[in-house]
DNA sequence: GTCTATAATTTGATAGAC
DNA sequence: GTCTATCAAATTATAGAC
């Protein structure tokens, strides 16, 4: 999942998205401030106002940016000429990628864990991202006709948010590598 | 896991852990501030700082009374009397009463997510709880002699924790229900 | 679109009286 | 152990010039 895609957003106001889900990948939604956004990205924090009035605008803009790249990065869920492994092993991979080369979880499991302190409309952000993957996954599993599965969507996506919470929390990355050998064993 | 129990604080630092700890659970480290701990326990916030001088000592104190709870309330590991079904349904079943009487989820995994902000002493806490969980499954899954498993601690632990997220951010408590009943059926 | 300037509030933290 | 008083810093947000 690359940082450069088809973003709706361009220009300064893509790069405060850039520097606003790095921080809130980190530490949460209170981990970002408007005067850290505009210092690192070089402007001042009116101007960081300017494109997003409000801090939950900011954060649902971020959450949004963010849900579009990873259904992106994922790919099609129903192409008939993939196996449900190679599908899943896609989703896994997003998120491998995302530890090893920016050492940073998924932005929604961050916020999803302290969603009862979100405003709303950066929670319901949040609240559509899951069904997003979720319904992704579901294709994904169900897609091939004579491919019967154990697992659920909501146990495999339930498995990587865990697992990248672990190995972060443990520093030990093997409790990622370790989940999505289950997941991919229960397929 | 009741919230009156052997915990090594009692009277005012007691009050003040537990309102501390809610309102952690629900948002995060930052979630929390003097003020709104003094006003709830009916202090001032200059008492708060009498029992926690910084931020980060409410922060650890917080997690290692909540680690001893955790680990309290989910009893023996190695009771030859017990299956590993029934002492895994127990460790499930702390997290299924957390979230089914407060809405909350684990604490350690609402800090766990942010780990790369926390306060060095809050990030080393949260590493001692899943140390000691992990460490507490481990010995569930293996005490059994005779009951291979093809599940570790980690995949465990790490799908309750994923779970609980899912379900609070999607507002489908299913979803942790479902994991539950994967885990077991993976015993 | 970005700036200066500033307001209003909140935050973590301390000194010292009782 | 709790209080009053206070501080310095940080926060979100706005008004208005350029």
């Amino acid at each position: 999942m690359e940082n450069s895609e088809q973003s709706a957003f361009t220009g300064t106001a893509e790069e405060i998205l850039q520097v606003a889900e790095r921080h809130m990948r980190a530490g949460g939604f209170d981990a970002v401030s408007f005067r850290d956004i505009a210092t690192e990205v070089g402007i001042k924090s009116a101007s960081v106002h300017y494109h997003f009035p409000q801090k939950s605008d900011l954060g649902a803009a971020v959450v949004q940016r963010y849900t579009a790249r990873v259904i992106n990065a994922v790919g099609a869920a129903d192409n008939p000429r993939e196996t449900v492994t190679t599908r899943i092993d896609r989703l896994i991979g997003v998120y491998r990628a995302a530890m090893l080369d920016d050492g940073l979880i998924c932005l929604c499991c961050v916020l999803g864990a302290e969603t009862l302190d979100l405003p709303d409309p950066v929670a319901e952000s949040v609240n559509r991202f899951f069904e997003q993957v979720l319904a992704w996954t579901t294709t994904a599993l169900t897609a091939a006709p004579a491919e019967p599965t154990n697992t659920s969507a909501g146990q495999i996506v339930s498995n990587l948010q865990g697992a990248m919470v672990l190995a972060l929390a443990t520093k030990q990355q093997d409790h990622f590598s370790s989940a999505a050998e289950g997941i991919l064993k229960s397929l």
